[in-house]
DNA sequence: TTAGGGTTAG
């Protein structure tokens, strides 16, 4: 009488274990029901296929359930358990199975020692594989097309094992696609791509097997060059291979990495199915071009279309925020991951914490950061360059820094490096010294990152002479350790010494980049030294550096700043693409010589090219404007910096406008800015413009202030006497003398501000 | 009836 509706049964339960739509736990309670009314249930295979169509779905205890209740048993019923527990990532209970399958005396067959060796293909089960690996060969499955071909999977991946995997490849029985595809993946794994290569032909042209988009994946992780991409990408219309997501995704990556994003694109167009491997790629692929505005169109695409995202997806788009500064997207994406409930995820976590903090809103990067469950190396890095950031950020990374330390005792130099940022400046120079001592302490003292880490901090505080000790320290100088010491002895006046490194660069057989380059030149600049200036500019040319920005805009400078504007300009006019950098050199350039004019000439055709100003833009024209006392020019762009391109004005540029109306006399309006926004440099600006303009009024409430801010500081004194002598105040002039004496404040011999 | 390969993120 059983199993007399199997028939019926049968071909709904194999359509359904065939199917790639979603099975739900609804259709296999159904079948389930289906089969113990209708008495089917004895029917071993039948039964068999339910208990796996449980464990597709992902319901493992249903599974488990289903097979405790089966009076039969036999291989395929333990095979499909053991599988279901390795799905659901159960590995010590799957090994557990596997032994009480063996003392219930079921033979494991080959099917069985192919899902117990996938597992296996994790580092940490090896052991455990090379002891299942003794079992299979007491079973005779060795040389089995399956059992064989997972144990090369197993040695490839668990254990790097060439030699172990080679020999059971040669020693199969039978060898199908699959095999031929776990060999070819397993030496791109290893990087031996010329073996990749010759598996491939004799895969091919040998054994006539045509390739799959499995095949094609592994080859393309022999590519380096765009060429090399499009050659296997010609291969797939060759045979014919569908270019599917997993092919799709793995050519979309590559073609982003060589920069080739409209390729990119046509593949993402052309995907009927589009997953989220497919989304991400997409995605961080303009990103990593630069092309953050597409990237986040994407995004905003894939939500359109209500598409599931997932954390690559999350942290990609992020990173394009990031990129754009696009914090209203940012808040979108931060809304996706709450819904998705990615909000405690690392990676998302991460990024999303950066892109807080590069818009200061470091309250909201800290909750993110604490939320994360399982921290690691960088999402702590993360949060310690957030507080660098800051003004006086030193404290609360030091504070991160000793927290992390509590839970690790390896800091790597990424991290000290994180927190030498926060330390350039000199109220940060003591914890800079400590991070110094402990990196002399660790392992880390060799690594150059952190050498030239330390150089940068010192050279930032301007504390030289620290700096060229640790400069001096770094075992294994590299371009950067020397365009660092080079470049901190040219800000601060040592250019001739900068030479004399760059000289000793040289011969320490480290050739000019285009970091070195740009710093050697500026020295050059600063010494009115063309004829070495043109010898650089030379080998810029020789080497094709000079359409590098940094090196360009150093050129451009150095020839004005020698008085040669002919050859400034040519080369200006030599630039292909001319950006920011180049814009900003011109109108600084045109700003030092009072040409304003000219600065703001060349700012309109920054802005007519397409290109956004930014505060270093800003601040050259506002200079090159308020030098020739433009008062309504200077408040012009300061309007357009502040309103238009939403830039928060920095001390600096507040200076230049308290200069511009210090110059036509507008004392009171300066004064009003200074208290509000100024620092040292504009109350010494307005000060001065005090005395130029003889103002006895603002130049005394001026004077005080500074006397208040800096006691040491002499000029303030000599400034309010002259004032005061300019009025022919004879009396004050000499009271504001004597009690500079009084208060031992010196005037510094042979200098004075002024000049 | 059970099985083996592969792609994306900070």
């Amino acid at each position: 009488m059983s199993g007399k509706f199997s028939h019926l049964l049968e071909p709904i339960l194999m359509s359904l274990a065939k199917t790639s739509k979603p099975i739900t736990l609804k259709h296999c309670n159904q079948i389930h029901a289906n089969l113990i009314t209708s008495q089917c249930n004895s029917q071993l295979h039948l039964t068999n296929t339910l208990l796996s169509l449980y464990s597709k779905c992902g319901h493992f205890r249903h599974a488990h359930h289903l097979f405790d209740q089966m009076p039969q048993k036999n291989v395929v019923t333990w095979t499909t358990l053991i599988s279901a527990h390795l799905r659901s990532g159960s590995f010590t209970k799957a090994f557990h199975m596997f032994n009480v399958m063996r003392g219930a005396d079921e033979k494991p067959n080959e099917y069985t020692f192919s899902v117990l060796l996938r597992a296996c293909s994790n580092p940490c089960f090896l052991d455990v594989g090379l002891q299942i690996h003794g079992v299979l060969v007491h079973y005779g499955l060795e040389r089995d097309k399956f059992a064989g071909s997972s144990l090369v999977y197993m040695y490839f991946n668990a254990a790097n094992d060439v030699d172990h995997a080679c020999r059971i490849f040669h020693e199969l029985l039978e060898r199908d696609l699959v095999t031929w595809n776990l060999m070819i993946s397993g030496f791109a794994q290893v990087g031996d791509f010329s073996v990749v290569k010759r598996l491939f032909s004799e895969m091919w042209e040998v054994h006539g097997l045509k390739p799959d988009h499995n095949t094609l994946v592994s080859l393309l992780k022999c590519c380096s060059l765009v060429q090399e991409v499009k050659q296997i990408h010609g291969l797939a219309s060759k045979f014919g291979t569908d270019v599917e997501v997993v092919l799709g995704s793995a050519l979309l990556d590559l073609y982003a990495k060589c920069g080739d994003t409209s390729s990119c694109r046509k593949i993402f167009d052309s995907m009927e199915e589009k997953d989220n491997f497919i989304w991400s790629s997409i995605i961080s692929g303009f990103t990593k071009n630069n092309k953050g505005e597409e990237a986040v169109h994407f995004f905003k695409d894939m939500c359109r279309r209500k598409v599931k995202v997932d954390q690559h997806v999350l942290s990609s788009s992020l990173k394009a925020c990031l990129e754009i500064e696009d914090l209203n997207t940012g808040v979108q994406v931060h809304g996706q991951m709450i819904k998705y409930g990615y909000q405690n995820d690392c990676f998302v976590a991460s990024v999303l914490l950066t892109l807080y903090a590069s818009f200061g809103k470091l309250v909201d990067a800290e909750k993110l950061f604490r939320r994360i469950s399982n921290k690691d190396i960088v999402a702590w890095n993360s949060m310690i360059l957030a507080y660098a950031w800051l003004d006086q950020g030193s404290t609360q990374c030091m504070q991160l820094l000793q927290e992390l330390r509590r839970t690790t005792s390896q800091i790597r130099s990424a991290t000290l490096v994180a927190v030498l940022k926060s330390c350039e400046n000199k109220s940060d120079l003591s914890a800079g010294r400590q991070i110094h001592s402990l990196i002399m302490k660790s392992s880390v003292s060799q690594h150059t990152l952190a050498g030239n880490a330390l150089v940068h901090m010192y050279s930032e505080c301007r504390e030289i002479v620290d700096a060229y000790k640790a400069f001096v320290d770094i075992v294994w100088k590299d371009d950067g350790s020397w365009s660092s010491i080079i470049g901190s002895y040219t800000q601060n006046g040592m250019e001739l010494e900068a030479l004399e490194l760059c000289k000793d660069m040289l011969a320490d057989g480290v050739a000019f980049s285009t970091y070195s380059l740009p710093v050697c030149i500026s020295a050059c600049s600063q010494l009115s030294a063309i004829d070495v200036g043109k010898q650089l500019h030379n080998f810029a040319i020789k080497s094709g550096y000079t359409h590098d920005v940094y090196v360009g805009s150093a050129i451009i400078d150095m020839y004005a700043k020698c008085g040669n504007m002919e050859d400034s300009d040519k080369v200006f006019g030599e630039q292909l693409q001319p950006n920011e950098v180049i814009y900003n050199a011109m109108i600084s350039r045109y700003a030092r010589h009072g040409k304003a004019q000219e600065a703001i000439e060349v700012f309109s055709r920054f802005e007519k090219n397409g290109l956004t100003p930014n505060h270093v833009t800003f601040l050259a024209v506002l200079s090159a404007c308020s030098h020739m006392g433009y008062v309504e020019d200077t408040l012009k762009f300061f309007t357009l910096m502040v309103n238009k391109y939403k830039i928060k004005p920095e001390s600096e540029h507040y200076s230049c406008v308290v200069d511009a109306f210090g110059r036509v006399g507008r004392l009171e309006e300066a004064y009003e800015i200074v208290q509000k926004y100024g620092s040292e440099p504009a109350w010494r600006t307005l000060l001065s413009a005090c005395r130029n303009h003889n103002n006895i009024k603002v130049g005394e409430k001026t004077a005080m202030k500074i006397i208040e801010l800096y006691p040491s500081d002499h000029t303030p004194y000599i400034l309010l006497s002259n004032i005061y002598t300019g009025e022919e105040k004879w009396e004050e002039a000499v009271k504001w003398r004597e009690k500079m004496a009084k208060i031992n404040v010196k005037k510094d011999p042979g200098s004075s501000w002024l000049i």
